[in-house]
DNA sequence: CACCATTTTGACGGATCGTCATTTTTTGTC
DNA sequence: GACAAAAAATGACGATCCGTCAAAATGGTG
């Protein structure tokens, strides 16, 4: 009896729930174009609840500000970057290889998400920053970091298995913002500058992954780009690991 | 006697012009630290109104909206970019020591003026910079390229002095790109994401330098930097080059 | 001083964010 | 099912801020 009044209790309260999710999913799914189309600006609050079958109070209970609503955009890409990247980290290889991988998928990932580097670019201006709540900002930190783990569990797998040395000066952080810069780097820069296509870079993505490459030629990572054809790997990786992924876009 | 009347009247208009000129740096005097205080938001045309002795209409006869305001506070500090870098190309060296040049010129860039890639992600972000005329986005465009034009004059100069050999599959374009990415991308993270204490790398600025060196490293621009002391290069560009600039910040 | 051209002014319209008093719905109880 | 209390939803409203434009001020000229 007890356990019956209770188990009605939390299905409600469950319904409840899954009700309030779905509505936080329907309000961002409405969102995202509409900042993707506009920016911050497009993102207009009035229009949202008008296109909504929600008022604006409501759309409120979910979110306390527009900047809430952006982070968690950016958020939901994050989570899917982070799945990508402990995918590929799993791929079987060197750790030369495995490396290759997440740039790989690091690339695959702006491929099928073009749009998320602009809503992050937004975030990180201070004056949206600001106000997003601690919580959130708790939630996209702790993305990145699992994501600079990766890389950096990678990196020391490198070395204790003797593909790479560093020496005593250099510590494997390093190596990651490293490889952080170029791809950060890289990325916003295709993305934002049409200046590469002046610069007479016909083939940017693959550009930006031979100079990856150099890099890792540069602290001598073996086995080098002179003994294996990375080109290839991207191609296996491509397949094996995100085969599926991948029907959605034309690399 | 008509050259006295045209002397008069061009010294009328000249006054004019300059007072023009005046203002109008009057004006972004006003506005930098407006947005540097608060980006975008921060940014009040009407608070601008008010600080200033000019009224609203005045304002909006020197900028016809708030965006175009951003984008000559970014064109301010890209003109003194360009100038550094074009200092530091006539750095005397090997062309690997004259790229490290480059390198330092960038550090010193943003490290003199720290505001300056909040001002420019600002107005890359999509939303902004449709709102700017062609006039002054041509003008950013042109700062840019002579600033890409220095590094690929650099890059090309190494290959003809046979300290470079990139090969037949490698154009310079390509490596210019690389630095480009890590020089972004690094500054960026650096200003905009607190991952990189998290992850102990203590003086960032360090090793973002290593790792273009790593880079260059790894294209075998001679001679690598197990060969040479780039660090004191690096040092004595700061001295012999931008001794000036220097005695502002502490490096 | 009178007249025209140019420049400056700031009140105002329009857009948009977030709030909160009011209304509607839901829940719990007899 | 009827009713009260709690919870949730609503949208009109205040506040803010951008950019405009009719009117006023200024400056040059005969």
């Amino acid at each position: 009896m007890t356990i019956r009044q209770n188990g009605g209790v939390m299905n409600t309260k469950d319904r409840k729930q899954r009700e309030i999710q779905e509505r936080e999913a329907k309000i961002l799914e409405c969102a995202r174009p509409m900042f993707i189309e506009g920016g911050y600006n497009g993102l207009n609050m009035d229009r949202l609840t008008s296109m909504l079958e929600y008022s604006k109070g409501t759309i409120y209970n979910h979110f306390s500000c527009k900047e809430e609503i952006i982070i968690t955009l950016a958020i939901q890409t994050l989570e899917k970057r982070l799945t990508m990247f402990e995918k590929a980290s799993l791929f079987q290889g060197t750790s030369r290889e495995r490396i290759a991988a997440i740039g790989t998928a690091a690339e695959l990932f702006v491929k099928l998400y073009p749009d998320h580097f602009r809503v992050e670019q937004t975030i990180r201006l201070d004056s949206i920053w600001d106000k997003t709540s601690e919580e959130r900002r708790q939630v996209m930190s702790n993305c990145e970091h699992r994501c600079i783990g990766v890389v950096g569990g990678i990196v020391r797998d490198g070395i204790a298995s003797g593909d790479l040395n560093l020496g005593e000066t250099t510590v494997p952080e390093e190596i990651v913002f490293g490889l952080w810069s170029l791809a950060f780097g890289g990325y916003s820069i295709i993305a934002t500058s049409n200046s590469l296509t002046d610069l007479g870079i016909l083939n940017p993505f693959e550009t930006l992954r031979r100079n990856y490459h150099r890099f890792l030629d540069g602290i001598q990572w073996n086995p080098l780009s002179s003994e294996v054809d990375y080109d290839a790997v991207f191609e296996r990786v491509c397949e094996e690991v995100f085969g599926n992924e991948l029907q959605q876009i034309s690399v």
